[in-house]
DNA sequence: AACGTCGTTCCGCAAGGCGGAACGGAAGGG
DNA sequence: CCCTTCCGTTCCGCCTTGCGGAACGACGTT
C-alpha cells in the first residue's frame, strides 16, 4: 500500500497551458503584448513566450516586430471550418425561431471563460437594429442567455463565478448580489428559461433559453426585443417556441 | 566541451500534437471515431485519447457514447470571435476588388496543412453562383490561391509537398507533375499572381494574388470567371487590381 | 543617471506525458 | 454459437518535455 516513488501526475497541465492561452490571444481580436497575454492567460512570462514561439513556427499566432502577437492564419483556417460546419443547419433554426417571433433578433450564445461570445445572430426585421455582432462578448450575469448558462452550474460553481468575475451593474436592474442571483436562477430552472429585464442594456428585454445536453447548458438562444414596441407579456408568450428552438440546437451539436 | 547528460528538448514536441489533434477535429466538421483521429493526427491512440480528455474537460471538444468526437463551445466560441474580428474590413477590401472585377467571385483563401480553406467569399452578381462555401477546402496544386501559397514553398519544402499530398488531376488541364508545377511557380513568383486556367474545375478560370508577409503567402485572395462569359485577357487585366487587394489584406493581418 | 518595464534567454530540476501492452466490449463472419 | 477483429480505454515504466526564477539588454520614463 505504499505510494509510488512521486505522485502520478498526467493531468493535462500542459495542454490546459496552450487552451488559455490561445483562448486569450482569441480573445484579444487584435495584436497583444506578451505581457498582456501572459497575465491573461494566468502564466509566466517565459512559458507564454515559448507556446507562442511554437504557435508561430505552427502558424497560429503571428509575431510582429514591437514584440506582439496576433492570430494566425492556421487559426483563421481552423476557425472558418468550424463556423461554417454547422452554419446553415444552426442559421435556419434561428430563422424559423424568428418567424415565429414575429421577425424579432435572434441570437445564439455560447459560454467562453467568464463572459459569453454570440456564435449565430439573426438580425431583426423590424427598424431598429441591435448593436450586438457574432464574435462579441457580454456579462454572463445580466444577460438572458448568460443566465441560462449560470443556471447549470452548482452552488459553488457560482460562488466562484462570481467571486472572479464580479457581479458588475449594467443598468440599474441588474443583479449584482450573489444571493438574488440564486434565486434568479432557481427560477430559470424551474421555468427552462431566463428573462433579462432591462438588466444588461435600458430598453432592451430578453427571453433565452438553454442550449446543451442535461442540465449543463454551455449556451442559449435568445429573442430580443425593444420595450418601445413590445410587451412583457407578449415576449413571455414566445417561451416554449424558445425552449424548442434549444432543443433542436442542442441536437444540433449533439 | 562535453555534451549535458541528455540532449536539451525543449521544441514544443506536446503543443505541436495537441495543434494537430485540434487541426484534425475541427476539420472534420463532424464527430470523429478515436482512431480516426489519431491516424489524421499522426498520434498514437493512448495520446490522441489523452489529449481528447482535457479537450472534452475544457469544452473543446465534446465525447458522444459512441466514442466519438465533435467540436466543442469552447472551439465554437474562439472560431466566432476569431471570424469576427476582422470581417468587415476584409470584406470591404474584397466587396472593393469586386466592384473593380465586374462583380465577379471573389475568395479569400489560407493554407491549413496541405490544403488551403475558404475564409471569406463574396458571392458574385452575375447569374451563375459557384458551389465554393466558406470553410470548404481545396488542393492547393490545382488552385490559383494554391499556387500563390506553393509559390512561398522553398524546393525541397515543395518536393515534400507533392509526395505528401500527391498531385491528383482534378480535370485534365491539372499539373500533375512536379517539374510542371516549378516551372508554373517561377511564373508565378515573376508574375506576382497565379491564374488557374480550368485546373480545379472544368470552365472555371480563376486569377489569384498572394496575401502574406514577405515570399512566403500564407494565402491569397482571388478573382473567378466562368469561360462561357469571360476571357482569358480579360481576367488577365485584373491582375493588378488583385494585388493591390492583396497587398491591403497583407496589412490586415499584420 | 537611476529606475521600471518590456521581450528574451538560460538552465536546474522534476513534473508531465508518451506509447507499448493489456483489457473488456461491440461488431462481424464463419 | 464461438472465434476473430477492431474498437475505446486503462495502466505504468521510462525519460523526454517544459516550467519558471533569475538574469540580461533594450527602451522609455522620471
Amino acid at each position: 500500500m505504499r505510494e509510488p516513488t512521486v505522485a502520478r501526475a498526467n493531468d493535462g497541465a500542459g495542454s490546459r497551458r496552450l487552451l488559455r492561452l490561445i483562448e486569450a490571444l482569441c480573445r484579444a481580436g487584435e495584436p497583444v503584448r506578451l505581457a498582456d497575454l501572459a497575465a491573461a492567460a494566468d502564466l509566466s512570462k517565459p512559458t507564454a513566450h515559448r507556446l507562442l514561439s511554437v504557435l508561430a513556427e505552427e502558424d497560429w499566432a503571428v509575431a510582429q516586430d514591437g514584440g506582439r502577437y496576433g492570430v494566425g492564419p492556421a487559426a483563421r483556417a481552423v476557425a472558418a471550418m468550424v463556423g461554417s460546419a454547422t452554419r446553415e443547419s444552426v442559421d435556419s433554426v434561428l430563422a424559423d425561431l424568428q418567424s415565429r417571433a414575429g421577425g424579432q433578433t435572434i441570437h445564439l450564445g455560447i459560454r467562453s471563460g467568464d463572459r459569453l461570445v454570440y456564435t449565430h445572430k439573426v438580425e431583426g426585421t423590424q427598424g431598429l437594429a441591435m448593436a450586438s455582432r457574432v464574435g462579441h462578448e457580454q456579462p454572463l450575469h445580466s444577460t438572458a442567455i448568460g443566465k441560462c448558462i449560470l443556471a447549470g452550474l452548482g452552488d459553488t460553481e457560482l460562488a466562484e463565478f462570481a467571486a472572479r468575475a464580479g457581479l458588475e451593474p449594467r443598468t440599474g436592474q441588474t443583479i449584482t448580489t450573489l444571493d438574488a442571483l440564486r434565486r434568479e436562477l432557481a427560477g430559470v430552472r424551474e421555468r427552462g428559461y431566463a428573462v433579462d429585464e432591462q438588466e444588461n442594456e435600458a430598453n432592451i428585454r430578453c427571453l433565452a433559453a438553454p442550449v446543451g445536453a442535461g442540465g449543463r447548458a454551455t449556451g442559449a438562444v435568445s429573442i430580443s426585443t425593444i420595450t418601445f414596441t413590445t410587451g412583457r407579456e407578449e415576449l413571455l408568450a414566445l417561451s416554449q417556441d424558445a425552449r424548442d428552438a434549444a432543443k433542436r440546437l442542442t441536437q444540433l451539436f449533439t
